[in-house]
DNA sequence: ATGGTTAGTGATTGAGCACTAACTTCAGTG
DNA sequence: CACTGAAGTTAGTGCTCAATCACTAACCAT
């Protein structure tokens, strides 16, 4: 009931479609539940935003937003395998902290696929942009070796694929991803 | 036009799935499209399958086989190095070929989040199941160590993202994927 | 031919959805 | 205190979609 500057309310719109569009993608969720959500009738979205859409859009902007801060503000002043540490313990943090983030990561990247199918580039071009920021902002850190970046972001996709699954912690198939220790 | 047997339909119906599936995920495909792709009325596709989610399902699990299977021939007969080179090169070929299939991985990950947040754990649970079997498929033939095979999926994974986001081959963000070269 | 089975369609329904239009409530200001 | 503009709601529209029903067309025994 409390009243909110116009701005606030997106900002809070965003929240709430984070973990409703993580959950269900773009075609599960609908702008009800979002509504429901941020505590606020569903035809008000649209004043907020001009569509479904452009909800999407936002989210999946700050998204990618708040991951590459989150890794940037991990690696200041470290480098090599002190900065791999605290970007993967960073990681980890917001896994268990807000998994939506990473879902809605993972939302993100099939809705390209969709959007490049129905001839929308624009929406590809910008996730690719964003990736591409990601992959720059780690690889510096990581004392710039692609093959070292690669790595990282490979598991860390792996360790969204996981989640996304479901595996509970402790679960056989996270063997060979913790802190670097290997065995049969 | 042409007349097939109700099993041959099934089959057909799973292959347009696929397709379709693969582009929109669950939500964002209608049956209408399915049938159209198979090339049969809508309502028919309702005595093939008790109803959509059984579609996804047959399609999934046909999926997940298939996957299985590949890496099985493809590591027959060979062991370590030779066998992850071998299964590296049918995952590479299988994106060229058929990148609807990995594509259709990617949304089964996503639709176990959103099966499980609505109390369905059943789904959940097969494709968890099929991810270990996914999983003692290629750690075998690598040397059963754990830290190989999770890397080795890892790199999977970061693939299907990246085809999934659409970059196209030869962009920089490959880079330290390749046969294992790694360079500035 | 005929009686029965299996493949397949057209018409329809009821629910859910994105989005619009018109109205209401309230905080701040002159 | 009246006024205004911004925050927010209720009621409604047109569309899409999964699923059902009643029906037709082709195949196969005898």
């Amino acid at each position: 009931m409390a009243r909110m500057s116009a701005e606030e309310r997106r900002e809070s719109v965003i929240q709430a479609a984070t973990t409703e569009f993580a959950r269900g993608g773009y075609h599960g969720t609908s702008t009800e539940a979002i509504a429901r959500r941020v505590g606020v009738s569903q035809p008000y979205l649209f004043r907020l935003f001009p569509g479904k859409k452009a909800i999407f859009l936002a989210t999946a902007e700050r998204c990618v937003e708040d991951t590459i801060r989150m890794f940037a503000e991990a690696a200041q002043g470290r480098e090599g395998e002190e900065a791999r540490h605290a970007m993967g313990a960073a990681y980890i943090e917001a896994i268990s902290e807000q998994p939506e983030r990473l879902m809605m990561q993972m939302q993100m990247y099939l809705a390209v696929a969709a959007a490049e199918a129905e001839g929308d580039h624009e929406f590809g071009e910008a996730v690719r942009a964003g990736w591409m920021r990601l992959w720059d902002t780690i690889h510096l850190p990581l004392g710039a070796d692609a093959h070292d970046t690669t790595t990282f972001l490979a598991q860390g996709m792996l360790i969204n694929c996981l989640v996304a699954m479901g595996f509970p912690a402790g679960h056989r198939a996270w063997a060979g991803l913790g802190p670097s220790e290997s065995s049969d």
